[in-house]
DNA sequence: TATATCTTGTGAAATCATTCACAAGCTCGC
DNA sequence: GCGAGCTTGTGAATGATTTCACAAGATATA
């Protein structure tokens, strides 16, 4: 299969949203340019995107909404539920972990895991916070396919380490450093420092 | 000047926290190839990106950590601090609110906004949550320069189109929705669901 | 059935970003 | 002061992504 870029793959997952809405307003079809506006892209793009998987149009009408919206899906793996971990339930930890969204886009978050005494055993939505030198066997038993790291930076790299020896191959950090995984594992990083330098570079770079 | 791209501006501000740990190492030079490797990226890649900006190193040495430090902060706009006020005094904006690495790295989050009345008067590290009628004037009056918009998905447009009324041009959005702004006003996504389905599809798309 | 009107799917062209490759500059050791 | 050894800065080459442009399929109407 063809590479697929990660902005086509953002932009796939943007469609799925709007198709969701268009779905919600009771839509049957809709074209490439109405998906465009939402997207703030062009006409063009979206069928190229759409292009790399097939055609799931019908010329002079557009797309079938819930069709396409299960392709989609399909394409992004979305169509089933993934088992998630959050390893570090401290502030943004639990911020995440109670966010109803995850759960209703196909993200359940049924394990965390903390270093911390004091938070080890509490309960959070349902889940118990387990310790930290429980995490390898449980990531294991559990089938924990995608891991949230939410831990300080320092600790983040050993985490990550451990978390892919246990066989997971998906990884979402918080953590502002730049993690080392094995090729084959997914690594995306969320860096919200970077993001308000790039606006300040926006704001100063004029 | 010419158009810098989104990802040279990420990299630059990478370049930054490698050349803070450079310097809280005690280096005094760096070269291409090491910020590259730390970056996960090539020194080709380096070279290209300081070079929109100008000539900062020495042939056969590399560059001075303190005075590429010192250049780079001036390219990305932190040499100086800026204001920023939080909207949507929730679960992820009040994690946002205590996190110490942004008044470290120069954007102090010195107000803050909800509409809910049991969290208006509330003191969050020193900052007392304010309604929500009273963000536009105290926008201008603080001289707010960025906001962080951490409300619901329905109401992050409405607060957008009145920020942006209040002269704030450098927005960072949490809410999962595509947000129209003028030409002029930078804006950042954090969708951190869209993150998850990146992986998915990592997962699932071979 | 013919015609007018849409909108897709896709090669080809254009634009944008990364990598290559190397002349030229600087340092160090002798 | 000279040669060896690095490392920069940058055109040129390559690679990737986006946009253009249009033939062809589908629908609706008469
Ligand atoms: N809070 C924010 O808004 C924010 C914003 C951007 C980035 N981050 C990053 O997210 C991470 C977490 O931030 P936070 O503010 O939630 O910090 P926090 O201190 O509130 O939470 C970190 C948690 O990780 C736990 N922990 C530490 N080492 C661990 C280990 N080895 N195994 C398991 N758990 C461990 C701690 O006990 C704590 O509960 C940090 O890397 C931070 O830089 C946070
Ligand atoms: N919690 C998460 O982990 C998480 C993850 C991803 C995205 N998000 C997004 O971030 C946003 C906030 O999420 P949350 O979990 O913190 O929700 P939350 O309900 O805890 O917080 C939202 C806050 O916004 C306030 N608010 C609502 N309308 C407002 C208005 N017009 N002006 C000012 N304040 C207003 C509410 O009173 C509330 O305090 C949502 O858009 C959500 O989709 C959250």
């Amino acid at each position: 299969m063809k590479k697929i870029s990660d902005s086509a793959v953002r932009r796939l997952a943007l469609y799925q949203r709007f198709l969701q809405e268009a779905a919600d307003a009771g839509l049957d079809t809709i074209s490439s340019g109405d998906l465009a506006e939402r997207g703030g892209t062009t006409s063009a793009q979206v069928r190229k995107d759409l292009s790399l998987f097939g055609s799931f149009g019908k010329r002079g009408l557009g797309y079938e909404v819930q069709e396409l919206l299960r392709e989609i899906r399909e394409i992004l793996g979305v169509d089933r539920t993934w088992k998630v971990a959050l390893v570090g339930a401290g502030k943004i930890g639990s911020a995440l972990f109670s966010y109803r969204d995850f759960q209703k886009r196909g993200f359940r978050i049924s394990a965390a895991f903390d270093s911390d005494p004091a938070k080890v055993g509490s309960d959070m939505g349902g889940v118990t916070v387990r310790a930290d030198e429980e995490m390898d066997r449980r990531l294991r038993d559990e089938g924990i396919e995608m891991v949230i790291v939410a831990v300080p930076a320092e600790a983040a790299q050993a985490v990550v380490d451990r978390v892919v020896n246990a066989g997971v191959r998906a990884i979402l950090n918080f953590a502002p450093v730049r993690l080392r995984v094995p090729r084959g594992v997914a690594l995306r990083n969320v860096d919200l420092t970077l993001e308000l330098e790039g606006l300040s570079f926006a704001l100063t770079g004029r």
